[in-house]
DNA sequence: CAGTATCCCCCGGGATACTG
DNA sequence: CAGTATCCCGGGGGATACTG
């Protein structure tokens, strides 16, 4: 979540455990229910459910239903998605350059 | 956490609760265990603590102990802690900039 | 002052099964 | 296919009290 920024009464779950990664499935174009479903090993419908609903709650992912039979239902980024992209990859930028400094560091910390 | 990086198997935990806000509060220079309590109000000793161990194991501060009578231990944010408040600005910049929008979303979203 | 020691609670998230 | 409906569990985090 966007901490550090002074009493935000109402914060953006960007620290849960599942947003930043439906973004990035969703940052080359819409994808479906199940095609979300694949890259996301292991999650669940409900918990899946759950994540859509408080992102389009929050304005950062359109759900569109396709009448018909089957169902097509259709999750995109909404603008206000796409503009959280910039700021995850300086976050995976960070990670990616310093993982093994912090992998090395909980190593040293151990033996000691 | 950096999440969207792929299986990184030893995520860093920066969306939990805590760890954003200390480095706030560290990123202009050293600070006593006390000092820490005051602008992370409602955080407890046991909680404080923990997170400060989990960021010294992470290598992202560094714990000093001053020995005498009464104790003083100051705890500063080591090279690797200090390259994450640029990221942070980032996400702090977007959630300035962005938040009033997720809020309007979020009564459009109730009203429906 | 800088922590430990206990106890406890909530809820995010998982497992499984079912349905329009 | 795209979800609901239930049930359930662990652990992050809080409250409170105590100590070198």
């Amino acid at each position: 979540m966007f901490t550090g920024c002074a009493p935000v009464t109402a914060p953006i779950r960007i620290g849960d455990k599942w947003t930043a990664k439906i973004i990035r499935c969703l940052q080359d174009g819409p994808r479906r229910f199940s095609e979300l479903k694949v890259p996301l090993t292991g999650i669940t419908p409900k918990v899946l459910t759950e994540s859509l609903r408080a992102m389009e709650r929050d304005g950062l992912v359109t759900r569109t239903a396709h009448p018909g039979i089957p169902p097509k239902v259709v999750y995109e980024l909404a603008p206000l998605g796409h503009s959280l992209v910039g700021p995850l990859d300086t976050m995976c930028a960070w990670s990616r350059a310093n993982l093994p400094q912090v992998l090395s560091a909980r190593e040293s910390y151990e033996s000691r």
